[in-house]
DNA sequence: CATGAATGAGTGTTCATTCAT
DNA sequence: AATGAATGAACACTCATTCAT
């Protein structure tokens, strides 16, 4: 089919656009003359710019929840924390795959907040399913919407922070030892044995 | 003097351009008309469209940062937990100030990454003084590349997420509630006592 | 025949567009997908677009000059002012079938102006026949170049205006009287008694 | 003032392009160019392209009609014929001053119908206002809407014929006599003395 | 013959910036 | 200093037309 491969040539063409000058240098002509075709053909595929920008997160998003959710089944049978640590690692790696192209693609592209591309509701469906097959290492009342929102909120950051935020003093190995011990502990808040305890602690800090 | 109340004028009118139409609705034209300037004036004092933005966020970031550090000069003698509850608090009611104009800013404006208005910079620079001052509560040795590191991010990840991200199902209370804790376990890991088990616990999950 | 079902097609599908969307939504592409055959065949039977309103304009000129000419066959033995006044109802008849569409197409549609679909030349032809087969009773010398076009600009306007222009006080059957009525009275200007009378008095207006 | 100006070099431009190419030829950025002033101060005072064609029809009607007008109020005491017959000359020369223009402009511009440049409507106004001052040489009841939907109609298309479609053999100055005949006769129908005689006649042709 | 994907010159319009007043 | 009319490069997008299949 022809036209799947001008959809990809012109996707393939904004992401160079994008890493070589930056937002300001797509233009809808730069675009089609990089992919390759004309621009009526672009716009035989995409209605309009924003469009284009739409599907370019789009694929991108489903890439990188695709090697989360992958990552997921490949650890459905393991422990709560060695599958929390692997999806740690694994959202890592989709963001070291291109953390440029992301962190355009993901901040500085213009979009509505709720809007289609959106790699935090993925990561939560993610999250969500591997508690629920959990629930019974959670303390009751399971407060699911409290550990669902922080654990995106936190993971996302931390994957996105490992990777471009770094500081120099610190590898990505290290970084990302650190993200995986702050994502424990706070899971650890929640599990069976330890909340009781932990809550109390963060409570009134050095118990004894 | 006439050119502080200018600029002044002219950041308070893209702030409320901004906020009424969108980071398109904001042409320089539109900024003079909206700040009571001539565009003649704006140019006077900016060199250029990027320049006025930067300023924006200049201003923004720094607003916000002092919000911060003056929770932290507050609260100096404070317990290390009690500090950084309040600090994570007083974040979260920096971003609660305006929070559409707060993620166009950071996120929707063109920027280099490492430019100035750096909000994390500014928090690092806080939370740096804030640990130091208590660095005997914490375990040998002290990685504070690795701490601070994953604090700013976490902590300011949080503090935009309870704001601005958060389900319906949640309060603007309990989220905050639960990003303290999120925040204060992972403190917890680093902490004298806590430091040595804690560890052991998320290395192999479930002792015993 | 498959050609000529085409080119109908086309035709019909030109007419429905321009009336449901103006001159403006009417392009090749458009016309191809109401006409329901591909953008190819559209060119196989006209060399460009303003080939395909030619042909509309000739083909909807040619079915009104029709209804005017057989009208003036049928009626080829009524007397004169008989025969005008036949004429002058078909006329108005002939622009009431689409009258939305005849002004499109005689007003707004691109072309030169000798050119083809013409129908005042029609109208002309059709008039010359008329007044010659009854040249007797005209006043002499008789100034045919004179009265024919007079008379063509005059039916052809005031049918125009009885269908499209007529004030809403004004219903089609009265305003088609009227019309009739300086039709025949400028014809009478030109017929044997009348003729001398009349134009004295519009030349000096009623003296004594 | 530098923006009169500048409107009055746009329109000229647009009639300059009008006439030399067609309507097709008439480019923004052609208008630009040929007013010798940039895009940008075209869209100053325009705001889209369709408002410049608006604003030129618009002066050229109002041209004209005040040509019309003017031979009114010079001839507010003159008999009702030799208004009539001045105000038919004064269409031709009005019509005259530059045919092709005036053809593009009411009949190839894109527009409403019932739009602001509307010369039907002055002319209309006119002649309402030359008829109702000689009302008492009119045949009771005064049908005023019929007399002037014709009249309008009539004089319009007359005047238009007489400039522009007239045929070869004809003079402008026969052409223009033989209009003004016809519109005298139709008058003389609605006349005081007349109305009732030729009324008849042209219900049942050749009396006696 | 028919198809419809592809073409690309050309269009209307915007907006950051300049500079004469 | 302040003004705001003027500038014009640049952009998103359209659509008549071609031609490989």
């Amino acid at each position: 089919m022809r036209a799947r491969r001008t959809v990809e040539a012109v996707l393939d063409a904004v992401t160079r656009v994008l890493k070589r000058e930056g937002i300001a240098g797509v233009t809808t002509n730069r675009i089609a003359k990089v992919a390759g075709v004309s621009i009526g053909s672009v716009y035989q595929y995409f209605p309009n710019k924003q469009a284009i920008f739409v599907a370019l997160r789009e694929r991108h998003v489903d890439n990188m929840a695709s090697l989360v959710e992958t990552r997921l089944t490949e650890n459905a049978t393991a422990p709560l924390r060695d599958l929390i640590r692997r999806l740690m690692e694994a959202m890592i790696e989709a963001h070291a795959v291109d953390p440029a192209l992301f962190d355009l693609l993901l901040r500085q592209l213009p979009s509505g907040p709720k809007e289609e591309g959106n790699f935090d509701a993925r990561l939560e469906g993610a999250l969500r399913l591997a508690l629920s097959a959990r629930s019974n290492e959670f303390a009751q009342p399971l407060q699911f919407d409290r550990i669902l929102f922080v654990l995106t909120q936190t993971m996302e950051a931390l994957a996105h922070g490992v990777v471009l935020r770094r500081p120099l003093s610190l590898s990505m190995r290290e970084a990302q030892e650190e993200a995986v011990k702050a994502v424990l502990a706070y899971l650890n808040e929640h599990t069976r044995a330890a909340s009781p305890r932990r809550v109390r602690v963060s409570q009134q800090r050095g118990r004894r």
